[in-house]
DNA sequence: AGGAAGATGCTCT
DNA sequence: GAGCATCTTCCTA
């Protein structure tokens, strides 16, 4: 499992220090664990798409865990149960579980865990890293261009193809990123959601500007 | 600054 | 037919 630095440096996500170049793949087992231990350690880390043949990267910086059937606001919850649509959920970790909200966003997960467990971390959004005209030309903006998982999804090229696709493998690959102090992960509700709006499995990290929602809330 | 509402399509009842 | 793990634009201040 990754460490985190325990010193309180001066942090520097926000003035984008990339040094020094992160290790080359997770450790091994750093999926296979329950979501809500994996989405914390997933902030810092990479997701890189080359799809269509065009590099994209961004530092995770906001995710949210689903924690398996008893969690009522996950698509694996046991009131539902395991239908075409959330099977890729219920795989072994590492595999990519893509969907479409509201009939138009292509949204990310990592599953984690054993095969059957139904968990997952959903990426709700990115520091863009590389590739970042490639991003605003598939936003059709120049702002706001990883900044939720909807945005994310449109930046990476992201689509329903893709569900089911294990990322260690291009064209959609989650690589190691940069250690953050415990001091820079904040808890909070997850997003979005009616059913265990109050659960706190939402992690951003501290400040960062490229987090979905309100920047004013408790920094 | 912040709220309201429309877009859009799939899943499950 | 209802309900979304969302985003954007268009209002009102």
């Amino acid at each position: 499992m990754r460490m985190r630095e325990r010193n309180a440096t001066p942090w520097a996500w926000h003035s984008r220090i990339r040094d020094p170049l992160p290790p080359e793949r997770l450790p091994a087992g750093f999926l296979d664990r329950p979501a809500e231990a994996v989405a914390p350690d997933l902030l810092g880390c990479r997701i890189a798409s080359s799809i269509d043949g065009r590099q994209t990267v961004g530092v995770i910086v906001e995710t949210e865990a689903y924690v398996g059937p008893h969690d009522p606001a996950s698509h694996a919850a046991a009131r539902i149960g395991k239908t075409a649509r959330n099977a890729t959920m219920f795989q072994a970790g590492g595999a990519a579980y893509v969907y479409l909200s509201y009939g138009i966003h292509w949204c990310l997960n990592v599953v984690t865990g054993r095969e059957g467990e139904g968990t997952g971390v959903l990426i709700r959004a990115l520091d863009p890293l590389e590739g970042t005209d490639v991003m605003a030309e598939r936003r059709g903006r120049a702002d706001q261009l990883c900044s939720g998982p909807g945005r994310l999804g449109q930046a990476l090229g992201i689509t329903g193809d893709l569900d089911g696709h294990r990322l260690e493998h291009p064209p959609l690959r989650l690589l190691p990123g940069w250690t953050l102090p415990c001091s820079a992960i904040a808890v909070s509700p997850r997003i979005g959601i009616r059913l265990a709006a109050d659960w706190p499995l939402r992690f951003h990290i501290r400040g960062h500007p490229s987090v979905s929602k309100a920047r004013g809330s408790a920094s």
